[in-house]
DNA sequence: TTCAATAGTTCATAAAATAAGAACTATTGA
DNA sequence: TCAATAGTTCTTATTTTATGAACTATTGAA
């Protein structure tokens, strides 16, 4: 059996919806990308994160991602030559939901700034408290 | 063995990301219920969703969906008689990420609207496209 | 008091979603 | 034509989520 590599799927946007958007971003790596995608000019292509990423996160799952992001119709992806290129459709977005990427990228900011604080300061950040049984 | 029923858990506010309230609103049922939670100026008790949704969904997991509400650090519940009566937390949530919640609730707003417009004008809604193999 | 009713919570498990290694596709440049 | 680069897709293990069943907690009778 032939793996079909269809063209990438993205929904017009009066198919978008606010679950599929908050479910996307609600990822730390997704977020992540998005708030980087949102505040360069130049499209990003997802090699980018795969170097830049700390964690070395598989290019499977980077992938996925991306994916994530674009199918909830954040983001559109385009091939340029080898590489995708990525940019962020707010434009669009924000005419359906005014102020929603605005504000999600703020908090993002943020958390991220505290976060740097935080860790400066030596005060060791407030851990997540999953497995609560 | 017997079952705890430990005292509710709430996050104090320093500790709620942005990716745990993207998380919790990124489901229909949850956004729907915080929604109205928000838009009342009382509290809204468990069961009155469990009357009000068309779905009858079950009580396992309306209570699911509204600990992830509480846990997320979205509404506190509080014990009133024989039933939890749940407020939002949203003014702490607007000092630490000023407009989030308001632009979430309102792009819910706009997507409940088209809803409604396209179901009285008979136009059959976009379907979901999952399942895209 | 004890008991039934109400309003949930917690447990157990089935079903769905996600992560990541391996294999594959597509484009470019030597 | 072939190797290199940049992803995508497949497969399977792990994690999450949904829900029926069993349990807890509070109230208001009898």
């Amino acid at each position: 059996m032939i793996a079909a590599m269809r063209p990438l799927f993205h929904p017009s946007i009066e198919d978008v919806t606010v679950e599929a958007i908050l479910h996307a971003l609600s990822d730390p790596v997704r977020v992540a990308i998005y708030a980087d995608i949102v505040g360069s000019q130049c499209s990003q292509s997802c090699s980018n994160f795969l170097k830049v990423s700390e964690k070395a996160i598989p290019k499977s799952t980077l992938s996925e991602h991306f994916k994530a992001l674009r199918e909830a119709g954040l983001i559109r992806g385009e091939r340029h030559g080898v590489e995708m290129l990525n940019t962020s459709r707010c434009a669009e977005i924000e005419k359906r939901f005014p102020g929603l990427i605005a504000a999600i990228v703020n908090a993002h900011n943020v958390q991220m700034k505290e976060k740097t604080r935080a860790g400066s300061a030596g005060k060791h950040k407030p851990m997540r408290r999953s497995a609560r049984k």
